[in-house]
DNA sequence: TCCCGATATTGATACTCATCGATTTCGATT
DNA sequence: AATCGAAATCGATGAGTATCAATATCGGGA
């Protein structure tokens, strides 16, 4: 934990621009439908983790934007990727999700 | 409270479609930097309201760019506003804001 | 009733992004 | 090494959006 909770309340003080940029970056990532639910899906997955074929068969959407999806994912932190043979697990980041959590907890 | 809580967590069990489709648009209104500032501005100033004025202010934007995000903070149930007078004061949807910490809490 | 300040709406523009088909990369297996 | 399946990257395109200037609306006071 980097920032203790009640500095990271939305209603304690205007939130920085620097870092209401670095927060709605991942804001925006989660308000695309299909990758809120990717990461439900990924949150939900047996073992916390999901591979990019049990994702691309959730969506009726090409492999190509289901891998778009998840590199925007992992560049917000939201997500880690492991490769195991030819596969590529994808894992939620708690501690990214805690973040928001907290800071939208009245 | 329209969901219990067990439910509305994100790594209970996928998100139904349309129920991601509805709390994506609201990341969405959240992820732009700008209305991120306007919604904490608004929780964290004096009252638990803001006018417009508190807010055009607070940018290098112009009011009319201002007023497009108010009413995109609106749309999806972000913010209330009240007429007084000739000004209008914003304040915050508190279940709304629940309503995504509560999905986000681990 | 007629202005004035505050806020909202409109129309236009430049930019971003979700999506796809085609291609590439990577690891494993033969 | 040749090939195969899984996942990522590339390039293009159409839809969406943040922004502004101009204009409209809305209340209050002269």
């Amino acid at each position: 934990m980097t920032v203790p909770d009640c500095a990271s309340r939305l209603s304690r003080e205007p939130l920085p621009p620097e870092r209401a940029a670095d927060l709605a970056k991942i804001f925006k990532a989660l308000g695309d439908p299909v990758r809120l639910r990717i990461v439900s899906i990924v949150a939900s997955h047996e073992g916390g983790e999901a591979c990019v074929c049990d994702l691309t068969g959730a969506f009726e959407l090409s492999q190509p934007t289901i891998s778009h999806h998840l590199k925007v994912l992992k560049e917000v932190g939201l997500l880690t990727s492991e490769r195991r043979a030819s596969w590529v697990y994808y894992r939620i980041v708690p501690e990214t999700l805690a973040e928001l959590s907290g800071l939208l907890t009245p």
